[in-house]
DNA sequence: ACCTGAACACCGTTCAAGT
DNA sequence: ACCTGAACACCGTTCAAGT
């Protein structure tokens, strides 16, 4: 009669009902452990132990860590909807929210965008949308390329900044947290900061969704303005090539 | 005859010349981790080290890591010139510059201004020129916060865009990689993604400076034109006080 | 009041070794 | 081709204990 059971024959992911290893597999635990708790909480060691399996197998399916988070990235950008046809500003606008929608749906998932340039198989396709976008607005190649890099990094930037306002802990936390730099703010001398202090409540108070739209509309207005301008005075490009 | 020497009496940081640990040494050590390693570098126990004593020391002066880097941060905004008067925008604009100047000066510091807002001593000092620049553009307070927001933003994801180009290992690194994006995006199918496909260049290729204009232009041109509107039609806001 | 030693609970990554 | 055990070189943070 043995002590010890002997190892089991099966390994455990089959016994978990666990999909086998895989790169989409990896994906998705990733997702699954960045929906349950967080950015943070994506490790190496986090998705091996998802999958029942020992953390350096993760790196035979996948360069490194930042590769991973960079294949989850693109996971999130397969999420996005085509936007509807209409005016390339109203497809602009809904690629804006639909992007920033599916960021909040995904907790802090907007971290591992800040930085990225969205070039995967699915980025590929939001970036499409937003130059043809902009080809549409009437810029050229160049800007075009420039206005994609704002317009993400507008969206991700914005969609960072409103998941990690003071510390998320909790809603009521949060609260405390934007009512003490509120509170902050207002002690300050009106005659040193005249502006800090008169535009204290909108500081402390994010607003976000109007604060969002206040700099969609921003953009939105700049690109209209440049592309009236342009067709204004047509010849005016610093013609490199033709 | 003594087998070894004995502790020395004074404490090593005083052999070593070292200042005395305080709030302004210790983030004054961690700009000189900053500025020779970059911020990965920025550790609790590297300051430690640098300062000669032993890592729980610092959690005596300072309460966090974050809270050290928002030090660090607030150190970083006191090297910002205020703008000589002129118009807002030109003010604007060489604000735009300073900051971006002082992020490329000392590594990839824009790392640790993303997420964070110049709230500190020093920073306060920038918003305020910040907010008073886009007072006379003729936002209200709560767009002037918007504003701001908007330009912190932009200014800070910018310039981390601009330092952690796909790996900042060596220029000519640097340079090969984003020539492998650009052989990557030419490899599409036109029909696909026509607008990738013609903008490959700009997209691989940042022409930096010019990408900061023109997301500065397109800011301040949409500044602009709502600043003219609202003088147009003054009477149309949404009046919630008075 | 300020500093140290020792420890806890993590990380990413590598590499020889197994099947 | 794919996976494991064990280790390396780090992290941030805490806490009793020293002076």
């Amino acid at each position: 009669m043995p002590r010890k059971l002997p190892a089991p024959i099966w390994p455990r992911r089959i016994l978990r009902h666990l999909p086998p290893v895989s790169d989409e597999a990896i994906v998705e635990a990733a997702l699954g452990l960045l929906d349950r708790e967080g950015v943070d909480a994506v490790t190496m060691r986090g998705v091996a132990e998802c999958m029942g399996v020992t953390t350096p197998t993760i790196y035979w399916h996948v360069e490194n860590k930042d590769g991973l988070l960079e294949r989850l990235y693109d996971r999130l950008c397969s999420e996005v909807a085509r936007p509807s046809s209409g005016p390339w500003q109203d497809r602009l606008r809904l690629l804006a929210n639909g992007i920033r929608a599916v960021f909040v749906g995904h907790r802090d998932a907007a971290k591992l965008a800040v930085g990225r340039f969205p070039l995967g198989p699915h980025g590929l396709q939001i970036t499409e949308w937003v130059l043809e976008a902009l080809a549409e607005a009437g810029l050229d190649p160049e800007e075009m390329a420039h206005g994609a890099y704002l317009f993400f990094s507008y969206v991700t930037s914005f969609s960072h900044q409103e998941t990690i306002l003071p510390t998320p802990v909790s809603t009521n936390d949060r609260r405390d947290a934007l009512k003490k730099i509120e509170q902050y703010l207002l002690t300050l001398s009106e005659k040193q900061f005249p502006h800090v202090t008169r535009s204290a409540k909108a500081l402390s108070q994010p607003g976000l969704d109007r604060r969002f739209a206040f700099g969609l509309d921003q953009f939105l207005l700049g690109l209209t303005e440049s592309s009236k301008r342009q067709r204004r005075e047509p010849a005016k490009k610093k013609s490199k090539r033709s």
